[in-house]
RNA sequence: GCUCAUAUAGCUCAGCGGUAGAGCACUUGCUUGGUAAGUAAGAGGUCACCGGUUCAAGUCCGGUUAUGAGCUCCA
């Protein structure tokens, strides 16, 4: 039997070494500093503690806290051994459940007899603090499952038991503990060899959450944290979360007076004067487009009889979500049943079915600025995020098996001009495949997924594919777009749909004379007008650009002297379709410049004397704080030209 | 939907058993002031809704509704 093996780093090179050497000793022999830096290494790409010992030829790769790997492997140490031995000492009779990492931090989940607010989270902190201090070695054992249960139900952590019982393992059950500290954790690992290497972190907020997230099961106090390898890159998350709370736009369309929502229609918007100008703008914009792409604009009605929805298949799939309307008709026997719509494409086949439909008028593109309803549950809603009454721009291409290629195509070229046009520069693209449960023969969906695929590929776009995530009626591409902030935001969708056509018995002429079933797309680019208008406020923070804004300039006069002057030139304005505001008000020029820019008029002019005698307008630019004077002339050709929609 | 928290003036919030408060906004004076808050006075509230405890309830208790955070990431 050899006594040496061959280990292969990431980069393919290759060293040899004695069997059973550490990860800690194969850090030592790459490298002094990566010995010193090392925090856990992968065999074979499974993670493992540093002291684990590797007895055949392997694949190796050692992780610092600098990889994505190594900070996720700190996040959970920091969650699994210095959260849970600080609420251990804190609240000795807790429970420990689980504490895994997430997106960005970590939580652990306990059972706890008294309350734990988010006041007591200052205090956790400087527990967990005081154990990181310590710099307490953390070392495992190993130890078969009987043992395992019985340490973990002498100490009365009846979680711990459960998860052994449940693993389905026999043995090999890891116990963290740390220096003498008595604290003693079953953890998969792998973690962090001392406690300091641990970085930055701090406890973010507190939350219930049931035990295996069953909310059959018993609620668990849930306390949430975030860790980073220093305090430089911890301070840049803090930031990052204060920028995201500056721009919520539910607080930002208080300020700006877009919107509001009240208790007698939960999930529903009333739109402001301010907040419809932005959403008219945004919907003449893509009806300009639509229409210029070859789109028919239709509207179709809200409210539907149950008979449509049974066809379609949303009586029996959707109707938990639909708001559903009883109506007593004075000399009908039987009460009608409505619903009010929750999708527009049932609508859209009755449309495209008026008719006899060729092979020749394919591809028919029917757009509608589609009035949803959908009883989302109310625990989702979020400002104009999630509603239960929202517009989509919608649309839905029926077309041939042989056009689904194009079409792509050029729903995608629409997309990303829109986007682009709307301040978003890259966006990413999914491509889910068929599900296990489906309709449709395999040559159809073969068909479609190709030539999905071949239409990203032909436009050179990155795309990832979601394997069995596609819809059971088709395969679908999503478009996330990423905002300033660096947040994700799925809005644009493109689903084949071989289902409903059938349902609803949509047919057309073939070449040959006989009835064939057109294929369904299914789009939207914004996905609903709400949700991209909050979006949209978050990404600008407020400062939309000019062709968005709903007061495009406001003409605030220095002294009543200037009154008249200041009118001629909202006039002006208003003659030309400008959305202009005049502030007369008895109030100084600070105060005018202050309450505007709170409100984000992009464009404010001070209009005082000197303008008055030089027939000027002084216009101050909300987003670069400078100030230029122009003659009226000019200025208006410069509002005009700026302010008008992307074309 | 579930858990926890919150609900007081247009807005942001204080008050937590004994006749409802502040700042900003609003109205009216004074001030005509040149690039992010001039000044004084005034007006403004069934303290979300329903019920209970109490001599007495924004205040304590129960329920309802709405809002907020979380509810996928498994030792």
């Amino acid at each position: 039997m050899s006594t040496e093996i061959t280990i292969t780093l990431p980069d393919g090179s290759q060293k040899q070494a004695p069997v059973g050497i550490s990860g800690l000793e194969i850090a030592s022999m790459i490298g002094a500093g990566l010995a010193k830096a090392a925090i856990a290494f992968s065999v074979n790409g499974e993670q493992r503690d540093l002291s684990d010992i590797v007895n055949q030829d392997s694949d190796i790769s050692i992780f610092t806290v600098d990889s994505d790997e190594g900070l996720e492997i700190m996040r959970h140490t920091v969650a699994a051994q210095v959260l849970a031995r600080a609420i251990k000492n804190l609240y000795p009779s807790a429970k420990l459940a689980i504490g895994p990492t997430i997106d960005d931090g970590f939580y652990y989940d306990f059972l706890c007899d008294q309350t734990v607010s988010i006041d007591d989270l200052p205090k956790i902190e400087k527990e967990m603090e005081k154990i990181v201090a310590s710099k307490d070695l953390i070392k495992k054992t190993i130890h078969s499952k009987n043992d395992a249960i019985k340490g973990f139900a002498d100490l009365d952590e009846s979680y711990k038991v459960k998860i052994i019982e449940d693993s389905g393992q026999d043995s090999d059950f890891q116990i963290y503990n740390q220096g003498d500290s008595g604290f003693i954790d079953l953890c998969r690992g792998p973690h962090l060899p001392s406690l300091d290497k641990v970085g930055s972190f701090k406890l973010t907020k507190i939350s219930g959450a049931y035990w295996k997230g069953d909310s059959n099961n018993e609620m668990l106090t849930r306390v949430y944290g975030t860790a980073w390898k220093n305090d430089k890159d911890l301070n840049k998350y803090l930031t990052l979360l204060e920028e995201a709370e500056k721009r919520d736009h539910r607080k930002l369309a208080k300020q700006m007076d877009l919107f509001h929502m009240q208790e007698e229609a939960p999930g529903m918007v009333f739109w402001h004067p301010k907040g419809w100008s932005i959403y008219i703008a945004l919907q003449n914009y893509i009806r300009k487009k639509q229409i210029a792409n070859g789109y028919d604009e239709i509207n179709t009605p809200l409210v539907v009889d149950r008979k449509l929805w049974e066809a379609s298949g949303h009586w029996d799939k959707y109707r938990e979500n639909m708001f559903i309307t009883e109506i007593d008709e004075e000399h009908a026997n039987e009460k009608r049943v409505n619903a009010l719509k929750p999708m527009n494409c049932p609508c859209h086949v009755q449309v495209y079915n008026h008719g006899l439909k060729s092979y020749r008028d394919l591809p028919i593109r029917l757009a509608e600025f589609g009035a949803c309803h959908r009883y989302e549950a109310s625990g989702t809603m979020h400002g104009l995020m999630r509603v239960r009454g929202f517009t989509q721009d919608d649309g839905h291409i029926f077309c041939t098996e042989d056009q689904i290629e194009s079409e792509t195509a050029s729903f995608i070229a629409l997309l990303s001009n829109i986007y682009t046009d709307l301040g978003f520069d890259t966006f990413d693209i999914k491509l889910s495949t068929r599900p296990e449960v489906r309709v449709g023969s395999d040559e159809v969906w073969d068909k479609a997924e190709n030539a999905l695929e071949a239409a990203i590929k032909k436009l050179d776009l990155p795309y990832s594919v979601e394997e069995g995530g596609g819809a059971f009626y088709g395969p679908k591409l999503d478009f996330v777009l990423t905002d300033a902030i660096g947040r994700e935001w799925q809005c644009g969708t493109f689903q084949a749909d071989f289902n409903l056509p059938e349902r609803l018995d949509a047919e057309y002429v073939g070449e040959d004379g006989t009835k064939h079933r057109p294929v369904m797309m299914h789009r939207a680019i914004l996905g609903s007008f709400e949700r991209f208008l909050g979006v949209l406020i978050e990404n600008y923070a407020g400062k939309l650009p000019l062709w968005l804004a709903p007061t495009q300039i406001v003409f605030m006069t220095v002294t009543d002297e200037v009154s008249d002057y200041a009118s001629s030139l909202k006039a002006q304005c208003d003659a030309l379709n400008l959305r202009a505001e005049l502030d007369l008000r008895n109030e100084k020029i600070g105060y005018k410049i202050r309450e505007h820019s709170t409100a984000k008029v992009p464009l404010m002019a001070v209009i005082g004397k000197e303008e008055m005698a030089s027939n000027t307008v002084s216009i101050r630019n909300l987003s670069e704080n400078k100030t230029d004077t122009y003659s009226v002339e000019e200025a208006l050709n410069l509002l005009v030209d700026s302010s008008s929609l992307p074309s």
